[in-house]
Parts: C-alpha cells; sequence; structure tokens
DNA sequence: TAGATTGTTAATCGATTAACAATC
DNA sequence: TAGATTGTTAATCGATTAACAATC
C-alpha cells in the first residue's frame, strides 16, 4: 500500500497550471504578497475549491486561513512542479511557417523550454539561423540530439513526413515529443507524446458553431 | 422530458472525429467501402466500444453486422457533424509569425474553415497579400466582418492585446473566437472560445518529463 | 449453424461541485 | 469572539471500460 500523496492533480488541474502562474506573476510584479485561492478563482472563472485542491497538490506550504497563499512561494512551487526549473532542450524538425513561428516566440524562456537545434530537409534553410537557432540538415539529427542531450523534440513537419521524423527523434534518445502534425504517432511506451493539432481543436470549436447556428 | 438523443457525444469524443476522419478518408482514397468500428480503434490505439459510441452519436445508419460501417456515409455524417459541410469564413487578427502560419496553412480546407481577411496595426502589414488573404488595418475590422458575414476571430496576437481583439471582434459581431493567446478571455455568454495555448500543451509534456526524469 | 460484428446496459474510474469542519 | 479563509469528506456528474445480448 504504497500511498505517497492523497493529492494528485489531475490532468485537468496541469492544464490550469499555467494560467494560475500567469496571474500569480502579475500579482508579484504588483508587490503583492498573498493571495486568497477566491481572487485566483474568479480570474479564471472558476471555483474556489478547484483552484485549492490544484494548489493542495502543488504547493509545498499550506494556505494560511485569513491570509491566503504566499505568491512566490506558490510560483516556485508551479514552477517546480511543471519542471520549468530544470530547462528542457529540444530539437525541433520542420522549419515551415509554423516551426518558424516556434523558433521566433520569445515567451517559451518562461515555460523552461529552449529549441536548441532545428532540422529540416530543404537544402535551402540549412545553415541559416532563425532567432539564434541554427538550421540543421536532417542527416545530423541524430548526431546533435545525442550530443547535446536534447530530450524533447518538436514535430511541425507535414502530416505524411510525421511518423517518420518521429522515429527518428526517438532512435535519437529523444524522450517526449511535442507534435504539431495531424497524425496518430506510434511510439514505444517509454516515450511521452503531446499533440498539439490546429485540427482537434478547430472541431471542437468549429462544431460547437454549427450546433449553435443550426438552433437558430 | 424532452430527451431527443439517447447518443450524445462526449467532449473528449469529439477530439476524437477528426482523427477517424482522417483515417476513413484514407480508407476512402484506397476504395474501399466499409470498415468495422475494430479497425478504426486499432489505428488510434483506443477500444473498440468507444469508437462505436463515438459513432452511434454521430452516424446516421446504423453499423452492419459482420460488414461495419459505410465510409461514404460515416465521412459525410462525421463532416456534417463538426459543421465541415458549411464552410466557416473567418478573421484573422495578428499577422506574427504564428498569423502567417496559419494563413498558409491550406490543410484548412478540409476542416471547412476559410481564412476570409486578416488585420494588423502595423502599417508595413497592411495592403499585403498572404497566400491569397489580403491585410486590412485594425480600424476596418468592424466594417469588414460585417459585410462579410464573418463568423468566426482568429486571435494571434502577442497577450496583452487579446482581450482589447477579442472585445472588437465581438463588437463586430463574430459568434465565435479561436484564441491562441496564453490568456483567459472573457466574452458574452453566447460568444464562444477555443483557447489553443502552447503554454498549456507544453506544460502538460514538461511535467511529465519532470515527473518520469525525477523517478530516474 | 457458427462467428464476426454490432449495440446496449452496468460497473468503474476520474474530475468537479457541494457541504461542512478547522484555523488564525 | 466573529469572520475570512483554509482544507477535507461526500455527492454528483461525465467519460471510459467491461460484460453481455442482438443480428446478419
Amino acid at each position: 500500500m504504497q500511498e505517497q500523496d492523497t493529492h494528485v492533480l489531475s490532468v485537468q488541474g496541469i492544464k490550469r497550471l499555467p494560467y494560475y502562474l500567469k496571474y500569480l506573476k502579475e500579482l508579484q510584479t504588483k508587490g503583492m504578497e498573498y493571495v486568497p485561492a477566491g481572487a485566483i478563482a474568479e480570474s479564471l472563472n472558476i471555483y474556489e475549491v478547484q483552484v485549492r485542491k490544484d494548489l493542495a497538490a502543488v504547493s509545498s506550504q499550506p494556505g494560511k486561513p485569513r491570509v491566503g497563499f504566499s505568491v512566490d512561494s506558490l510560483i516556485a512551487d508551479i514552477e517546480h512542479f511543471l519542471g520549468y526549473d530544470c530547462a528542457h532542450t529540444a530539437a525541433l524538425v520542420g522549419v515551415g511557417h509554423l516551426g518558424k513561428a516556434l523558433m521566433s516566440y520569445s515567451g517559451f524562456a518562461d515555460y523552461g523550454l529552449d529549441i536548441a537545434a532545428a532540422f529540416d530537409c530543404d537544402p535551402a534553410l540549412v545553415g541559416q539561423c532563425i532567432h539564434g537557432c541554427e538550421v540543421f540538415p536532417m542527416e545530423r539529427l541524430s548526431e546533435i540530439c545525442r550530443q547535446r542531450k536534447l530530450l524533447i523534440g518538436i514535430i511541425t513537419t507535414p502530416a505524411p513526413q510525421a511518423q517518420g521524423v518521429c522515429d527518428a527523434l526517438v532512435r535519437a534518445g529523444v524522450r517526449a515529443i511535442w507534435n504539431f502534425a495531424h497524425v496518430h504517432l506510434h511510439v514505444p511506451k517509454d516515450v511521452l507524446v503531446q499533440n498539439e493539432d490546429m485540427a482537434v481543436s478547430f472541431a471542437l470549436l468549429s462544431s460547437k458553431l454549427a450546433q449553435t447556428l443550426r438552433q437558430e
């Protein structure tokens, strides 16, 4: 009976953490020291209890009655939980519009993500430097991933290439894959996959809108 | 007692539909007429029963024992359910890297999305034409949205501008907002919001990876 | 008929919400 | 003390999984 933690954070809860973090950092800028769970809840239109449950799973210190939670301490706890404090380095494959967009996004520094190398099979792109990150030919994927110990692979290729690229990344020792292609990737079970799929996200919006419009 | 449909599709189920659709279209290309639920399930690594439940909620004809589901009919049903058959036109605001990536993505035609106009406050971008879509100044947002009856707004601006842009889109008559900024948007309750948030998606991956690495 | 496939009903699991007790 | 806030336990809701019955 190895119950280690009464509070386990739900997947949905993890998704709320970046929003908490953003709000907390705003408060920190304003110099606030403590915040009640109710204030966080209000800013995100969710229930207080949910915030408390999430924080209970993540926070190293309990909240203080009549006062709330320490802003600084919560920020540190959330960043630790999310792994933002051990700055992950990543390889990006597919330097198209989307790939370039990700490479140019400076906000990632706040999320513990550092795109250390990019790869593309187009010789015209190889050798270019985008936002301080060099583009290498596909042939050097394995060599560079291993050498620089890159643990995250970002796939921004067209769908037909995604599985092949995924396999190459896995062979190169990558432990987690952030997949932007509309494909269900097959990976060994010790490799994590996170899909960021425009098609899926839009499907949700489109179906809701279609339903609303039909009702009118 | 207005029970209209025994089968209501879950949110998670809606998210699976685009993957079903993609697989079915592949089968269609190969000329297959019928497919059993088990085959769809296998291609996505999920349970048969789940596929059947999802299809039951969406499909206009039941599956045939020993045969499976009609591929053509399923494709039509899913596209109808997702609203892909009534081709939504959208306004995109924020022509940065990400905005350009979305504008250039030709795959959207398959998802019933047509980005009809783009807007940016940078005069250098105004007047440009990206992938057949013109960039207009922000001042003309309301006029063009109303005139072209654009129902979807896509926000690809930096986070600080997102709420203001959102308000402008709502005033311009938009009914649904696809938000790529890391902000919780506040909207009237008859306006739909779908967040596509890189920070959230990456948080999930990063936290799982951090946990895995800690265990080692 | 036997077997592949469908569809339904019940059981489990996970996440949210509500009700309440505890604390400074 | 009263009241604001926390934390916990129980109830509800929603989604997945399992078990089984129905059909060609």
